[in-house]
DNA sequence: TAAAAGGAAAGGGTTTTTCCTGTTTTTGCA
DNA sequence: TGCAAAAACAGGAAAAACCCTTTCCTTTTA
Protein backbone atom coordinates (compact mmCIF):
# COMPACT_ATOMS: atom_id res chain seq x y z
CA UNK A 1 0.00 0.00 0.00
CA UNK A 2 2.56 2.67 1.13
CA UNK A 3 5.28 2.11 -1.33
CA UNK A 4 8.33 4.57 -0.57
CA UNK A 5 8.16 6.23 -3.48
CA UNK A 6 4.83 7.86 -2.34
CA UNK A 7 4.96 10.93 0.03
CA UNK A 8 2.59 10.05 3.08
CA UNK A 9 0.30 13.44 3.59
CA UNK A 10 -1.92 13.37 6.15
CA UNK A 11 -5.58 16.00 6.26
CA UNK A 12 -6.96 17.34 9.02
CA UNK A 13 -9.96 19.29 8.61
CA UNK A 14 -13.31 18.92 10.03
CA UNK A 15 -15.65 19.42 6.96
CA UNK A 16 -15.66 16.04 6.09
CA UNK A 17 -16.95 16.07 2.61
CA UNK A 18 -13.83 18.54 1.69
CA UNK A 19 -11.46 15.97 3.21
CA UNK A 20 -12.88 13.44 1.76
CA UNK A 21 -12.73 15.04 -1.86
CA UNK A 22 -9.33 16.44 -0.91
CA UNK A 23 -8.51 12.92 -0.56
CA UNK A 24 -8.81 11.67 -4.20
CA UNK A 25 -7.34 14.99 -5.62
CA UNK A 26 -4.00 14.19 -3.68
CA UNK A 27 -4.13 10.73 -4.46
CA UNK A 28 -4.52 11.37 -8.47
CA UNK A 29 -1.24 13.94 -7.70
CA UNK A 30 1.44 12.02 -9.04
CA UNK A 31 3.69 10.54 -6.06
CA UNK A 32 1.31 11.60 -3.15
CA UNK A 33 -0.39 9.39 -1.04
CA UNK A 34 -3.21 10.48 1.89
CA UNK A 35 -2.59 7.94 4.78
CA UNK A 36 -4.95 9.66 7.15
CA UNK A 37 -7.38 11.46 7.70
CA UNK A 38 -8.42 13.68 10.73
CA UNK A 39 -11.48 15.64 11.65
CA UNK A 40 -9.44 17.65 14.41
CA UNK A 41 -6.00 18.04 16.36
CA UNK A 42 -6.93 15.47 19.44
CA UNK A 43 -8.44 13.12 16.07
CA UNK A 44 -4.94 13.69 14.83
CA UNK A 45 -3.16 12.99 17.58
CA UNK A 46 -4.75 9.60 18.64
CA UNK A 47 -4.76 8.77 14.73
CA UNK A 48 -0.40 9.60 14.49
CA UNK A 49 -0.60 6.61 17.39
CA UNK A 50 -2.17 3.98 15.54
CA UNK A 51 -0.92 4.07 12.09
CA UNK A 52 2.17 2.23 11.65
CA UNK A 53 3.76 4.69 8.91
CA UNK A 54 3.59 7.99 9.85
CA UNK A 55 2.73 10.99 7.49
CA UNK A 56 6.00 13.32 5.86
CA UNK A 57 3.26 16.46 5.33
CA UNK A 58 0.21 17.58 7.58
CA UNK A 59 -2.24 19.29 5.72
CA UNK A 60 -3.72 20.99 8.66
CA UNK A 61 -6.89 23.34 9.19
CA UNK A 62 -7.27 26.19 11.49
CA UNK A 63 -10.93 26.61 12.41
CA UNK A 64 -11.68 23.03 13.97
CA UNK A 65 -13.53 22.14 17.38
CA UNK A 66 -11.63 20.58 20.13
CA UNK A 67 -8.07 21.15 19.21
CA UNK A 68 -7.92 24.08 16.50
CA UNK A 69 -4.78 24.18 13.70
CA UNK A 70 -2.93 26.71 16.76
CA UNK A 71 -2.76 24.15 18.95
CA UNK A 72 -2.68 21.54 17.05
CA UNK A 73 1.07 22.37 15.36
CA UNK A 74 1.84 23.74 18.88
CA UNK A 75 1.59 19.94 19.76
CA UNK A 76 2.89 18.55 16.68
CA UNK A 77 6.19 20.46 16.96
CA UNK A 78 6.55 19.14 20.22
CA UNK A 79 5.93 15.68 19.63
CA UNK A 80 6.65 15.02 16.06
CA UNK A 81 9.04 17.86 14.85
CA UNK A 82 9.59 16.16 11.65
CA UNK A 83 6.62 16.16 10.18
CA UNK A 84 6.05 18.93 7.71
CA UNK A 85 2.83 20.85 8.68
CA UNK A 86 1.56 23.25 6.13
CA UNK A 87 -1.58 24.96 6.77
CA UNK A 88 -4.84 25.02 4.65
CA UNK A 89 -6.91 27.56 5.67
CA UNK A 90 -10.29 29.49 4.33
CA UNK A 91 -8.32 32.70 5.94
CA UNK A 92 -6.06 34.90 4.54
CA UNK A 93 -5.93 36.61 7.73
CA UNK A 94 -2.31 38.28 7.85
CA UNK A 95 -1.98 37.12 11.79
CA UNK A 96 -3.50 33.53 11.24
CA UNK A 97 -0.59 33.25 9.08
CA UNK A 98 1.91 35.15 11.28
CA UNK A 99 0.71 32.97 13.75
CA UNK A 100 0.95 29.95 12.01
CA UNK A 101 4.50 30.82 10.48
CA UNK A 102 5.86 31.41 13.56
CA UNK A 103 4.69 27.78 14.93
CA UNK A 104 6.87 26.36 12.06
CA UNK A 105 4.58 25.80 9.67
CA UNK A 106 6.08 24.76 6.52
CA UNK A 107 3.26 26.20 3.69
CA UNK A 108 -0.14 28.51 4.32
CA UNK A 109 -2.34 27.29 1.55
CA UNK A 110 -5.34 29.14 1.00
CA UNK A 111 -8.69 26.76 0.09
CA UNK A 112 -9.38 28.50 -3.17
CA UNK A 113 -5.94 27.76 -3.86
CA UNK A 114 -6.03 25.80 -7.85
CA UNK A 115 -5.02 22.11 -8.08
CA UNK A 116 -2.38 22.68 -9.89
CA UNK A 117 -0.99 24.79 -7.85
CA UNK A 118 -1.68 22.58 -4.48
CA UNK A 119 0.15 20.04 -6.79
CA UNK A 120 3.64 21.92 -7.25
CA UNK A 121 3.17 23.03 -3.88
CA UNK A 122 3.43 19.71 -2.16
CA UNK A 123 6.57 18.95 -4.39
CA UNK A 124 8.28 21.59 -3.01
CA UNK A 125 7.49 21.06 0.50
CA UNK A 126 8.67 18.27 -0.05
CA UNK A 127 11.65 18.53 -1.89
CA UNK A 128 12.60 21.85 -0.58
CA UNK A 129 10.85 20.97 3.09
CA UNK A 130 8.86 24.95 2.34
CA UNK A 131 6.43 26.34 -0.07
CA UNK A 132 5.40 30.29 0.76
CA UNK A 133 3.26 32.21 -1.75
CA UNK A 134 4.17 35.39 -2.71
CA UNK A 135 1.74 37.10 -0.94
CA UNK A 136 2.52 34.61 2.65
CA UNK A 137 6.53 35.98 1.88
CA UNK A 138 5.14 39.46 1.60
CA UNK A 139 3.33 39.09 4.71
CA UNK A 140 6.29 37.76 6.84
CA UNK A 141 8.90 40.83 5.10
CA UNK A 142 6.06 43.40 6.18
CA UNK A 143 5.91 41.63 9.75
CA UNK A 144 10.33 41.44 9.85
CA UNK A 145 10.19 45.33 8.87
CA UNK A 146 7.58 46.46 11.30
CA UNK A 147 7.68 46.96 15.02
CA UNK A 148 5.91 43.64 16.60
CA UNK A 149 3.73 45.16 18.03
CA UNK A 150 1.10 45.31 15.42
CA UNK A 151 1.37 42.00 14.53
CA UNK A 152 1.76 40.67 18.37
CA UNK A 153 -0.76 43.31 20.27
CA UNK A 154 0.06 42.46 24.10
CA UNK A 155 -3.34 43.01 26.61
CA UNK A 156 -3.39 42.74 29.82
CA UNK A 157 -5.83 40.69 31.38
CA UNK A 158 -8.08 43.97 32.31
CA UNK A 159 -7.95 45.29 28.62
CA UNK A 160 -8.98 41.55 27.32
CA UNK A 161 -12.08 42.18 29.80
CA UNK A 162 -12.68 45.51 28.38
CA UNK A 163 -12.49 44.73 24.85
CA UNK A 164 -14.81 41.87 25.62
CA UNK A 165 -17.47 44.14 27.30
CA UNK A 166 -17.22 46.42 24.52
CA UNK A 167 -18.42 43.46 22.10
CA UNK A 168 -21.67 43.92 23.93
CA UNK A 169 -24.40 45.85 24.13
CA UNK A 170 -23.19 47.99 27.18
CA UNK A 171 -22.22 51.39 28.05
CA UNK A 172 -18.92 52.37 29.41
CA UNK A 173 -20.47 53.16 32.21
CA UNK A 174 -21.80 49.76 32.30
CA UNK A 175 -18.35 48.33 31.88
CA UNK A 176 -16.67 50.17 34.88
CA UNK A 177 -19.03 48.97 37.34
CA UNK A 178 -18.65 45.40 35.97
CA UNK A 179 -14.98 45.67 36.34
CA UNK A 180 -15.16 47.44 39.72
CA UNK A 181 -13.37 51.01 38.03
CA UNK A 182 -14.21 54.24 37.87
CA UNK A 183 -15.84 55.47 34.22
CA UNK A 184 -12.52 57.37 33.26
CA UNK A 185 -10.01 54.27 33.53
CA UNK A 186 -12.73 52.90 31.24
CA UNK A 187 -12.12 56.02 29.21
CA UNK A 188 -8.42 55.57 29.62
CA UNK A 189 -8.62 52.22 28.40
CA UNK A 190 -10.90 52.88 25.21
CA UNK A 191 -8.43 55.92 24.25
CA UNK A 192 -5.23 53.72 24.86
CA UNK A 193 -6.71 50.79 22.73
CA UNK A 194 -8.11 53.07 20.08
CA UNK A 195 -4.47 54.56 19.54
CA UNK A 196 -2.48 51.53 19.60
CA UNK A 197 -4.97 49.25 17.38
CA UNK A 198 -5.78 52.32 14.93
CA UNK A 199 -9.24 52.22 15.43
CA UNK A 200 -11.84 55.48 15.11
CA UNK A 201 -14.74 54.25 17.55
CA UNK A 202 -15.73 51.02 19.27
CA UNK A 203 -17.58 49.74 15.91
CA UNK A 204 -13.38 49.59 15.15
CA UNK A 205 -12.92 47.94 18.20
CA UNK A 206 -15.05 45.26 17.82
CA UNK A 207 -14.29 44.78 14.77
CA UNK A 208 -10.56 44.65 15.63
CA UNK A 209 -11.59 41.72 18.50
CA UNK A 210 -13.10 39.49 16.36
CA UNK A 211 -11.23 39.78 13.46
CA UNK A 212 -8.21 38.54 16.11
CA UNK A 213 -9.79 36.24 17.46
CA UNK A 214 -10.30 38.39 21.24
CA UNK A 215 -13.60 37.15 20.84
CA UNK A 216 -15.59 34.56 19.71
CA UNK A 217 -19.07 35.23 17.90
CA UNK A 218 -20.42 31.67 18.97
CA UNK A 219 -19.27 31.45 22.53
CA UNK A 220 -20.34 35.49 23.49
CA UNK A 221 -23.55 35.68 24.75
CA UNK B 1 -19.39 12.19 -23.01
CA UNK B 2 -22.43 13.16 -21.46
CA UNK B 3 -24.21 9.61 -22.28
CA UNK B 4 -28.04 10.20 -20.99
CA UNK B 5 -28.26 7.99 -18.00
CA UNK B 6 -25.42 10.24 -16.18
CA UNK B 7 -27.06 13.03 -14.12
CA UNK B 8 -25.17 16.02 -15.09
CA UNK B 9 -24.36 18.20 -11.96
CA UNK B 10 -22.93 21.71 -11.75
CA UNK B 11 -20.82 23.22 -8.73
CA UNK B 12 -21.12 26.47 -7.96
CA UNK B 13 -18.33 27.22 -5.21
CA UNK B 14 -15.54 30.01 -5.19
CA UNK B 15 -13.08 27.94 -3.44
CA UNK B 16 -11.59 26.31 -6.46
CA UNK B 17 -9.49 23.35 -4.51
CA UNK B 18 -13.14 22.38 -2.94
CA UNK B 19 -14.75 22.16 -5.89
CA UNK B 20 -12.31 20.84 -8.09
CA UNK B 21 -11.96 17.98 -5.34
CA UNK B 22 -15.78 17.81 -5.03
CA UNK B 23 -16.16 17.29 -8.93
CA UNK B 24 -13.81 13.82 -8.40
CA UNK B 25 -16.24 12.93 -5.72
CA UNK B 26 -18.87 13.15 -7.92
CA UNK B 27 -17.94 11.43 -11.17
CA UNK B 28 -17.08 8.78 -8.79
CA UNK B 29 -20.43 8.09 -7.80
CA UNK B 30 -22.71 6.06 -9.97
CA UNK B 31 -24.57 7.60 -12.79
CA UNK B 32 -23.42 11.38 -11.88
CA UNK B 33 -21.18 13.84 -13.54
CA UNK B 34 -20.20 17.08 -12.99
CA UNK B 35 -20.54 18.79 -16.36
CA UNK B 36 -19.90 22.48 -14.92
CA UNK B 37 -17.97 24.44 -12.44
CA UNK B 38 -18.59 28.41 -11.17
CA UNK B 39 -16.88 30.73 -8.85
CA UNK B 40 -19.64 32.44 -8.44
CA UNK B 41 -23.40 33.17 -9.77
CA UNK B 42 -22.52 35.67 -12.59
CA UNK B 43 -20.08 32.71 -13.65
CA UNK B 44 -22.69 30.45 -13.69
CA UNK B 45 -24.75 32.72 -15.72
CA UNK B 46 -22.02 32.78 -18.49
CA UNK B 47 -21.38 29.27 -18.48
CA UNK B 48 -24.80 27.80 -18.72
CA UNK B 49 -25.04 29.89 -21.66
CA UNK B 50 -22.06 28.25 -23.20
CA UNK B 51 -23.12 24.46 -22.53
CA UNK B 52 -24.87 22.21 -24.48
CA UNK B 53 -26.76 20.18 -22.24
CA UNK B 54 -26.96 22.32 -19.08
CA UNK B 55 -27.05 20.49 -15.71
CA UNK B 56 -30.07 18.84 -13.82
CA UNK B 57 -28.62 19.56 -10.36
CA UNK B 58 -27.00 22.41 -9.25
CA UNK B 59 -24.92 22.34 -6.02
CA UNK B 60 -24.36 26.03 -4.86
CA UNK B 61 -22.81 27.55 -2.41
CA UNK B 62 -24.06 30.65 -0.58
CA UNK B 63 -20.89 33.00 0.47
CA UNK B 64 -19.49 33.62 -2.56
CA UNK B 65 -17.99 36.79 -4.24
CA UNK B 66 -20.00 39.14 -7.20
CA UNK B 67 -23.13 37.08 -6.80
CA UNK B 68 -23.65 34.86 -3.98
CA UNK B 69 -25.92 32.25 -3.63
CA UNK B 70 -29.39 34.01 -2.97
CA UNK B 71 -28.73 36.33 -5.98
CA UNK B 72 -28.16 33.06 -7.86
CA UNK B 73 -31.22 30.84 -7.24
CA UNK B 74 -33.10 34.79 -7.51
CA UNK B 75 -32.19 34.15 -10.81
CA UNK B 76 -32.35 30.70 -11.60
CA UNK B 77 -35.96 30.58 -10.63
CA UNK B 78 -36.55 32.92 -12.93
CA UNK B 79 -34.92 31.82 -16.08
CA UNK B 80 -34.30 27.99 -15.42
CA UNK B 81 -37.05 26.78 -13.10
CA UNK B 82 -35.97 23.38 -14.52
CA UNK B 83 -32.77 23.03 -13.07
CA UNK B 84 -32.74 21.53 -9.17
CA UNK B 85 -30.60 23.53 -7.20
CA UNK B 86 -29.26 22.37 -4.08
CA UNK B 87 -27.24 24.44 -1.94
CA UNK B 88 -24.14 23.33 -0.27
CA UNK B 89 -22.82 25.33 2.94
CA UNK B 90 -20.63 25.33 5.50
CA UNK B 91 -23.11 27.35 7.47
CA UNK B 92 -26.07 25.74 8.90
CA UNK B 93 -27.86 29.48 10.10
CA UNK B 94 -31.22 29.16 10.44
CA UNK B 95 -31.63 31.74 8.83
CA UNK B 96 -29.54 30.71 5.49
CA UNK B 97 -31.65 27.65 5.45
CA UNK B 98 -34.82 28.98 5.50
CA UNK B 99 -33.59 31.66 2.77
CA UNK B 100 -32.96 29.70 0.45
CA UNK B 101 -36.14 26.97 0.60
CA UNK B 102 -37.74 30.00 0.24
CA UNK B 103 -35.77 30.83 -2.83
CA UNK B 104 -36.99 26.97 -3.95
CA UNK B 105 -33.66 24.85 -3.29
CA UNK B 106 -34.08 21.21 -3.40
CA UNK B 107 -32.03 20.85 -0.19
CA UNK B 108 -29.50 21.98 1.95
CA UNK B 109 -26.71 20.06 1.96
CA UNK B 110 -23.93 21.49 5.00
CA UNK B 111 -19.97 20.99 3.21
CA UNK B 112 -18.86 18.74 6.51
CA UNK B 113 -21.36 16.01 5.13
CA UNK B 114 -20.19 12.34 4.74
CA UNK B 115 -19.45 11.46 1.11
CA UNK B 116 -21.93 9.20 1.54
CA UNK B 117 -24.73 10.95 2.65
CA UNK B 118 -23.75 13.11 -0.47
CA UNK B 119 -24.25 10.54 -2.58
CA UNK B 120 -27.58 9.32 -0.79
CA UNK B 121 -29.15 12.82 -1.01
CA UNK B 122 -27.77 13.70 -4.81
CA UNK B 123 -29.92 10.60 -5.36
CA UNK B 124 -33.03 11.08 -3.83
CA UNK B 125 -32.92 14.67 -5.72
CA UNK B 126 -32.91 12.79 -9.11
CA UNK B 127 -35.58 10.51 -8.15
CA UNK B 128 -37.55 12.43 -5.67
CA UNK B 129 -36.93 15.98 -6.88
CA UNK B 130 -36.00 16.67 -3.31
CA UNK B 131 -33.82 15.69 -0.24
CA UNK B 132 -34.51 17.65 3.16
CA UNK B 133 -32.73 16.04 5.96
CA UNK B 134 -34.13 15.94 9.42
CA UNK B 135 -32.80 19.21 10.59
CA UNK B 136 -33.74 20.88 7.75
CA UNK B 137 -37.21 19.84 8.19
CA UNK B 138 -37.39 20.32 11.91
CA UNK B 139 -36.30 23.94 10.91
CA UNK B 140 -39.14 23.76 8.24
CA UNK B 141 -41.51 22.63 10.58
CA UNK B 142 -40.55 25.52 13.66
CA UNK B 143 -40.56 28.10 11.14
CA UNK B 144 -44.09 27.20 9.97
CA UNK B 145 -45.25 26.88 13.47
CA UNK B 146 -43.39 30.19 14.70
CA UNK B 147 -44.68 33.48 13.71
CA UNK B 148 -42.63 34.00 10.77
CA UNK B 149 -40.97 37.65 12.14
CA UNK B 150 -38.12 36.36 14.19
CA UNK B 151 -37.43 33.93 11.28
CA UNK B 152 -37.97 35.92 8.65
CA UNK B 153 -35.92 39.36 9.37
CA UNK B 154 -36.00 40.36 5.84
CA UNK B 155 -34.10 43.03 5.07
CA UNK B 156 -34.56 45.51 2.09
CA UNK B 157 -31.74 46.41 -0.22
CA UNK B 158 -30.66 49.87 1.42
CA UNK B 159 -31.51 48.22 4.88
CA UNK B 160 -28.54 45.43 4.04
CA UNK B 161 -26.32 48.21 2.92
CA UNK B 162 -27.05 50.43 5.62
CA UNK B 163 -25.84 47.31 8.18
CA UNK B 164 -23.08 46.28 6.17
CA UNK B 165 -21.58 50.15 6.84
CA UNK B 166 -22.31 50.09 10.13
CA UNK B 167 -20.13 47.37 10.41
CA UNK B 168 -17.44 49.89 9.70
CA UNK B 169 -15.65 52.73 11.95
CA UNK B 170 -17.85 55.13 9.66
CA UNK B 171 -19.85 57.42 11.12
CA UNK B 172 -24.34 57.73 10.55
CA UNK B 173 -23.18 61.38 8.80
CA UNK B 174 -20.70 59.40 6.47
CA UNK B 175 -23.15 56.31 5.98
CA UNK B 176 -25.79 58.91 4.85
CA UNK B 177 -23.41 60.58 2.67
CA UNK B 178 -22.18 56.95 1.18
CA UNK B 179 -25.74 56.07 0.87
CA UNK B 180 -26.86 59.07 -0.53
CA UNK B 181 -29.81 59.87 1.94
CA UNK B 182 -30.12 62.38 4.72
CA UNK B 183 -28.52 61.73 7.90
CA UNK B 184 -32.36 61.82 9.12
CA UNK B 185 -33.14 58.97 6.71
CA UNK B 186 -30.27 56.90 8.15
CA UNK B 187 -31.30 57.70 12.08
CA UNK B 188 -34.73 56.42 10.86
CA UNK B 189 -33.17 53.44 9.57
CA UNK B 190 -31.11 52.76 12.97
CA UNK B 191 -34.17 52.97 14.92
CA UNK B 192 -36.81 50.87 13.25
CA UNK B 193 -33.54 48.28 13.06
CA UNK B 194 -33.13 48.40 16.42
CA UNK B 195 -36.54 48.34 17.37
CA UNK B 196 -36.66 45.16 15.14
CA UNK B 197 -34.11 43.11 16.26
CA UNK B 198 -34.32 44.24 19.28
CA UNK B 199 -30.51 45.42 19.71
CA UNK B 200 -29.64 48.69 22.68
CA UNK B 201 -27.13 50.01 20.23
CA UNK B 202 -24.61 49.90 16.88
CA UNK B 203 -22.83 47.21 18.91
CA UNK B 204 -25.58 45.45 18.94
CA UNK B 205 -26.32 45.53 15.76
CA UNK B 206 -22.96 44.86 14.46
CA UNK B 207 -23.08 41.24 16.66
CA UNK B 208 -26.40 40.86 15.01
CA UNK B 209 -25.40 40.77 11.80
CA UNK B 210 -22.26 38.97 11.95
CA UNK B 211 -24.54 36.32 13.74
CA UNK B 212 -26.80 35.75 11.18
CA UNK B 213 -24.22 36.29 8.27
CA UNK B 214 -25.74 39.66 7.34
CA UNK B 215 -21.46 40.28 7.09
CA UNK B 216 -18.54 38.31 6.87
CA UNK B 217 -15.50 39.00 8.88
CA UNK B 218 -13.57 37.75 6.18
CA UNK B 219 -14.72 39.90 3.48
CA UNK B 220 -15.66 42.74 4.79
CA UNK B 221 -12.88 45.42 4.46
C1' DT C 1 -61.15 56.62 -5.22
C1' DA C 2 -60.42 57.18 -0.47
C1' DA C 3 -57.90 55.07 3.02
C1' DA C 4 -53.96 52.66 4.54
C1' DA C 5 -49.19 51.65 4.47
C1' DG C 6 -44.59 52.66 4.11
C1' DG C 7 -40.34 55.18 2.81
C1' DA C 8 -37.78 59.55 3.33
C1' DA C 9 -36.93 63.37 5.99
C1' DA C 10 -37.01 66.68 9.85
C1' DG C 11 -37.26 68.97 14.55
C1' DG C 12 -35.63 68.87 18.90
C1' DG C 13 -34.24 66.63 22.73
C1' DT C 14 -31.02 63.39 26.00
C1' DT C 15 -27.30 60.30 26.56
C1' DT C 16 -23.11 58.35 25.28
C1' DT C 17 -18.92 58.46 23.03
C1' DT C 18 -14.82 60.49 21.87
C1' DC C 19 -10.93 63.50 22.70
C1' DC C 20 -7.64 66.43 25.10
C1' DT C 21 -5.04 67.55 28.99
C1' DG C 22 -4.14 66.99 33.20
C1' DT C 23 -3.50 64.97 38.63
C1' DT C 24 -3.27 61.35 42.00
C1' DT C 25 -2.28 56.71 43.33
C1' DT C 26 -0.09 52.42 42.95
C1' DT C 27 3.67 49.45 41.71
C1' DG C 28 8.12 47.61 40.28
C1' DC C 29 12.70 47.58 41.29
C1' DA C 30 17.50 49.65 41.75
C1' DT D 1 13.53 53.16 50.70
C1' DG D 2 12.94 56.20 47.07
C1' DC D 3 11.84 57.23 42.53
C1' DA D 4 10.23 56.58 37.94
C1' DA D 5 6.82 54.26 35.33
C1' DA D 6 2.27 52.67 35.02
C1' DA D 7 -2.28 52.58 36.14
C1' DA D 8 -6.27 54.94 37.83
C1' DC D 9 -8.91 58.80 37.73
C1' DA D 10 -10.82 63.55 36.48
C1' DG D 11 -12.74 68.05 34.20
C1' DG D 12 -14.45 69.86 30.34
C1' DA D 13 -16.15 70.04 25.74
C1' DA D 14 -17.38 68.70 21.11
C1' DA D 15 -19.16 65.10 18.26
C1' DA D 16 -21.82 61.31 17.58
C1' DA D 17 -25.33 58.27 18.88
C1' DC D 18 -29.73 57.60 20.43
C1' DC D 19 -34.86 58.53 20.96
C1' DC D 20 -39.58 60.29 20.18
C1' DT D 21 -42.80 62.49 17.32
C1' DT D 22 -44.48 64.43 13.13
C1' DT D 23 -44.80 65.65 8.15
C1' DC D 24 -44.64 64.89 3.31
C1' DC D 25 -45.03 61.99 -0.47
C1' DT D 26 -45.68 57.80 -3.14
C1' DT D 27 -47.53 53.26 -3.63
C1' DT D 28 -50.72 49.75 -2.47
C1' DT D 29 -55.06 48.17 -1.41
C1' DA D 30 -59.92 47.92 0.17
Amino acid sequence: MNTPQFTKVAIVDDHLLFASSLERLINSFNGFQVVLKAENGADLKKKLEEIPTPPDIILLDINMPIMNGFETIKWLREYHPEQKVVTLSMDDNELFILKMLKEGARGYFLKDIHPADLEKGLCEVRDKGFCYSKDVTEIMVTALNSNQDKLNPVFRDVELEFIRLSCTEMTYREIAEELNLSPKTIDGYRQDLFKRLGVRNRVGLVMFALKHKIIDLNTSK
